[in-house]
RNA sequence: GGGGACGUAGCUCAAUCGGUUAGAGUACUGGACUGUCGAUCCAGUGGUUGCGGGUUCGAGUCCCGUCGUCCUCGCCA
């Protein structure tokens, strides 16, 4: 007989009764009655009861046994009689009377519960992190994250896709995140990067002949944490595919998203082809560049109805070339006055003056809202006439530069959305973003910079960088968002060092810059480079979607809490002096504060490039 | 770095307008009980109310500071 176990804690049923089977586990729960004594047997399959007489050696023992020890029991499988029968768990119908007991370990008092899965501190369950991820519900989400880790090595497979795996230990490069940093013990004085993401390797793949790659790929980003982003490291599926188009990549992506959110999730998924929205659009109608599609309602310009109001502030925020854009929510009539007072200082604190609104009370009754009495009856009536607004609406109003009104309006659909709990529930949208600006104007300096990665392809290509004003030029980048999530970031590649170095050059760099930086991609791309281009879903963030949790921790076996530390292990910790000498390291700490705006004496001891934004 | 919320027993929470000995569930310890399955019943242990200062006859409660946690903005090619 097997040592430990002959069955698992869910596999015996009546067809057992009369074996004599073992199973190892963890003490679940356990029920004292004196006279006989009920263990709730537990293994990462399932539960069996386990029934100790006090005829047996271990009764006593037994009794003192804390919940989450762990033990082997041998004995009898048993039919239970009818009335005792467990119609909650699928081992219910039998039971196993012990013969033998064995301690293979006793556990100490519990910090949290794991057989009552009440809500305990995160700080806590990050501590204990061994004994939170044997609950069930994370039992439960660690075995998904694996199933779809397989699923999509699976799919890319299939797909003829190879995984290839790139280098941890890399090279610094100054745009993007900050990176985190390993000091070289044999060159002094210099230091290995932890990759942001592979980029530039599958690149270089791609160059080496190798057409459709891919890899669960760690990332490492020293950035500050998000619900949904983890900080320091976080997993990709990164892939690259060599002479594609947009919509090559398009497909390959709808087509395992949607195996892999069928597979699954129950929830309806969009259908393929997703929906694209250019970057602009996006800005325009959802106020985000990873918009929310299960909210019902949009943004509208409105900027046309006020270019000749009487209402000044409108007017003169058109005439200053700023926009008006309104938000109509249906069937607001009767939210209470809290209701609009919350969003004015929902706004106020995303730097709104004011926030406008009009409601239009059912049956055509007197308007409210503080500006109705300024605006003029042509300009409520068209306003009533906009898609979504009508009676029983608020149609809330903002006015100022075009990238805070859409930003804050964007927000504000979040948080009304929220407030009154308008998501159309249990389904994904997906949809591209697609589009994206090429460059960007930095607001207080006026500087050109990339808006998103300076790896992209212009649309255009030279012609565009030549002849276009660079705020006007697109690139083949594009996101892929579902419910609000941005799960990816891709693009079609610049794999011309022509182009290549004009683009850097209109963000100010030149090419020395370009071959100090890039020189490996860059001189690559010398020796003949198929037109390339792909993208990098966050594995964590889909397993967080089809979980259906909003923070990545819960679907991360160890993550880190948002200070970037991890309560477990005790990261990050001091070295010993003898560790730092080896690696040429003399540490210049920030005085311990004591008072607020405690002057800041220390400087990086070296600053290998000037790190853009 | 900025803003917000929170901090009471190991854990989840309560404590009236600032009022007298800070309660309950769970966990833990002991006891009772031979069919429970979130067992039940009895008893017990467990608290510098995060920390420091202030206001007050009196502070878990009000004020200031600080620390911690989470959320958020900046940031995230």
């Amino acid at each position: 007989m097997n040592r430990y176990s002959t069955h698992t804690c869910q596999e015996l049923r009546t067809s057992h009764e009369g074996e004599t089977v073992r199973l190892s586990g963890w003490i679940h729960r356990q029920r004292d009655h004196g006279g006989i004594l009920f263990i709730d047997l537990r293994d990462a399959h399932g539960v069996t009861q386990v029934v100790v007489r006090p005829d047996r050696d271990c009764f006593e023992e037994t009794k003192h046994l804390r919940v989450e020890s762990v033990i082997t029991v041998t004995g009898k499988v048993c039919h239970r009689p009818e009335e005792n029968i467990n119609e909650k768990i699928p081992t219910g119908e039998v039971e196993v009377i012990v013969d033998e007991l064995e301690v293979q370990s006793s556990a100490e008092i519990l910090p949290l519960q794991v057989a009552d899965e009440n809500d305990v501190p995160e700080s806590m369950r990050l501590k204990y992190r061994f004994l939170d991820l044997r609950r069930e519900s994370m039992q439960k989400k660690i075995m998904l994250r694996s199933q779809v880790i397989a699923s999509i090595r699976e799919q890319m497979q299939t797909m003829d896709f190879m995984e290839i795996q790139t280098p941890i230990l890399t090279k610094s490069s100054p745009e993007g995140a900050r990176d985190y940093l390993v000091p070289s013990r044999v060159h002094p004085g210099k230091f290995y990067a932890l990759p942001q993401a592979p980029q530039q390797f599958k690149q270089l793949l791609m160059v080496s002949g190798f057409p459709r790659y891919f890899q669960i790929a760690p990332c490492f980003r020293d950035e500050d944490a998000r619900a949904d982003r983890s900080p320091g490291e976080f997993y990709q599926l990164d892939m690259e595919m060599a002479f594609v188009e947009q919509d090559d990549v398009f497909e390959v992506i709808e087509r395992l998203m949607t195996h892999l959110f069928d597979k699954y999730s129950d929830w309806p998924v969009t259908e393929t082809p997703f929906p694209r929205i250019p970057y602009r659009e996006a800005m325009m109608r959802y106020g985000s560049d990873k918009p929310d599609l299960r909210i019902p309602f949009e943004i509208q310009d409105v900027s046309e109805i006020f270019k000749e109001s009487d209402f000044r502030v409108f007017r003169s925020a058109v005439e200053q070339g700023g926009v008006v854009r309104a938000l109509p929510i249906p069937e607001t009539e009767g939210q209470p006055r809290s209701f609009v007072d919350g969003l004015e200082a929902f706004a106020k604190e995303n730097g709104a003056r004011g926030l406008a609104y009009v409601v239009f009370p059912k049956g055509g009754g007197k308007l409210k809202g503080p500006v109705a009495k300024y605006l003029g009856e042509a300009e409520l009536e068209k306003l009533k006439q906009l898609p979504g607004c009508g009676e029983g609406a608020t149609c809330f109003l903002l006015a100022g530069a075009e990238n805070f009104v859409a930003q804050l309006a964007g927000r504000l659909r979040v948080e009304i959305a929220k407030q009154l709990d308008r998501f159309e529930k249990n389904v994904y949208k997906f949809c591209w973003i697609v589009d994206y600006p090429m460059f960007e104007q930095e607001e207080e300096t006026g500087k050109i910079e990339f808006s998103h990665n300076p790896f992209s392809m212009p649309q255009g290509g030279m012609d565009a960088l030549l002849n276009k004003d660079p705020l006007d030029i697109l690139a083949f980048q594009y996101d892929i968002v579902c419910n609000g999530v941005e799960l990816s970031s891709g693009a079609i590649r610049n794999h011309r060092p022509d182009i290549m170095y004009k683009a850097f050059e209109i963000a100010g760099y030149d090419n020395s810059v370009v071959d100090k930086q890039f020189g490996g991609m860059i001189r690559a791309f010398q020796f003949g480079a198929p037109p390339h281009g792909g993208i990098a879903p966050g594995v964590d963030r889909i397993v967080m979607m089809l979980a259906d949790e909003t923070s990545i921790r819960e679907v991360i076996a160890f993550p880190m809490t948002p200070g970037a530390e991890d309560l477990l292990m005790d990261a990050p910790s001091e070295v010993s002096p003898e560790q730092l000498k080896e690696l040429h390291i003399r540490l210049e700490l920030p005085k311990p504060k004591k008072q607020k705006n405690a002057p800041q004496k220390t400087e990086p001891g070296t600053s290998p490039s000037s790190a853009t934004s």
